[in-house]
DNA sequence: ATATTGAATAATTTATTGATTATTCACTGC
DNA sequence: GCAGTGAATAATCAATAAATTATTCAATAT
């Protein structure tokens, strides 16, 4: 790592902290400064400006998000259809708890979507991945029944959106929440998967609520 | 009609002029009385509140606009599939161009919204009873298939939402959420069909793009 | 040279004020 | 008594000023 990069991740770092404390427009580059025993002006030596260090906190939210879904890929479940429904869960799960206890994610959230507006972009071409990759070992096993992956992935992720974005669409609590997408992704997997494995359907392959731990 | 509900009336027909025109923050209580020749004070012996006046309108036109879905269920359509693809897409392209058309009404919806939290409830649940309805007809004529009515409409409706929230959500153009849609729905009616109507699957049945003119 | 500073400037936010507007209500006319 | 008024009050909004903050950059230190 070089002497840059040390610097940018204590900036990183101090900018994590107080976001998450007292909130992105509440904190100044100043403050930032302070903690890393700097002049104000020696930030923009790292970065472009105040949001762009709210953008890189945020990709690394995002990407570490992802990485924690993309786990489920490796993970041997019995069934695609299994992976695919703990991997939606786990979103739910996940982003639901992380926007309930640091509300101030939340907030860094819209923010940075607000002056970056194809921010979100990666992280949904990167979720979308995950789906494919899963509805292709299925359809490889045969598990799975589908005209075309890639639009079956898009489906996919649009019919599950709310439960990615619970927060902001509804106040149902989670147990709700789950109870739906549960029913939701019922339907969707008798939608896709093959005549074969449809004799055999049930509808209670879905995990039962466990606590997720939020990192930070 | 009483006298009261005339008057009601007219200064709900004024308000739906200057709110439509100018945007409801924009619009004064003097203006409406004066528009009904009466003095401001006046209004409120029929409305408890200018918000309560926006209310009125979002709820007719929310009204409405149910009325024209719930046609669809009187509309004889060759299967239960059909009409409930029929819904979903007429809805999708109706607040489309709606909101498109009218920038006035998605502010005066999101005022409304953030005024009387519970508004949109009344919404959702009689579009949710349209749904539950269709699918009702299916089972009964052995079409579909689901465990339980209610929950199987609440999910399809879930997971549709994207399509009744589009311009909140995306700023995709009308025929990539048609697109969309239309593979939602594909794989959403394989999930409740009955195994009788999958083997003549076909992921056609979708109406194609028509022109809807949006009433005032 | 390169890294850093801190004062200067530009942009934003906050506070303050003065309108404007929503809402109430004592009063007027029927 | 009921419908309606309009002046009084409360609440909100818009404009301005004041303060703070982001950003730049010439000067300084390493």
């Amino acid at each position: 790592m070089s002497d840059v990069d040390v610097i940018k991740e204590k900036i990183i770092s101090a900018a994590k902290a107080r976001f998450g404390h007292y909130g992105y427009p509440k904190t100044t580059i100043a403050e930032l400064a302070d903690d890393c025993a700097m002049s104000a002006g020696n930030i923009y030596r790292f970065f472009a400006g105040k949001i762009d260090i709210a953008t890189e906190i945020a990709r690394r939210e995002s990407l570490s998000a992802i990485k924690r879904f993309e786990a489920f890929l490796d993970c041997p479940y019995r069934t695609a259809r299994r992976q695919l429904e703990e991997l939606i869960f786990a979103e739910l799960r996940y982003t639901y708890h992380l926007l309930e206890k640091q509300p101030k994610v939340l907030e860094l959230a819209q923010i940075v979507i607000s002056e970056r507006p194809n921010f979100q972009m990666e992280r949904v071409r990167r979720e979308r991945r995950i789906i494919t990759r899963i509805l292709q070992d299925g359809v490889k096993t045969g598990e799975f029944e589908v005209e075309n992956v890639a639009r079956a992935a898009a489906a996919i992720q649009s019919a599950t959106l709310k439960y990615r974005l619970a927060q902001l669409i509804t106040d149902q609590p989670l147990a709700d929440l789950e109870r739906e997408l549960r029913e939701v992704l019922s339907i969707l997997m008798r939608g896709i998967l093959s005549r074969r494995q449809i004799e055999t359907f049930c509808s209670c392959e879905i995990p039962a609520p466990e606590p997720i731990v939020v990192e930070n």
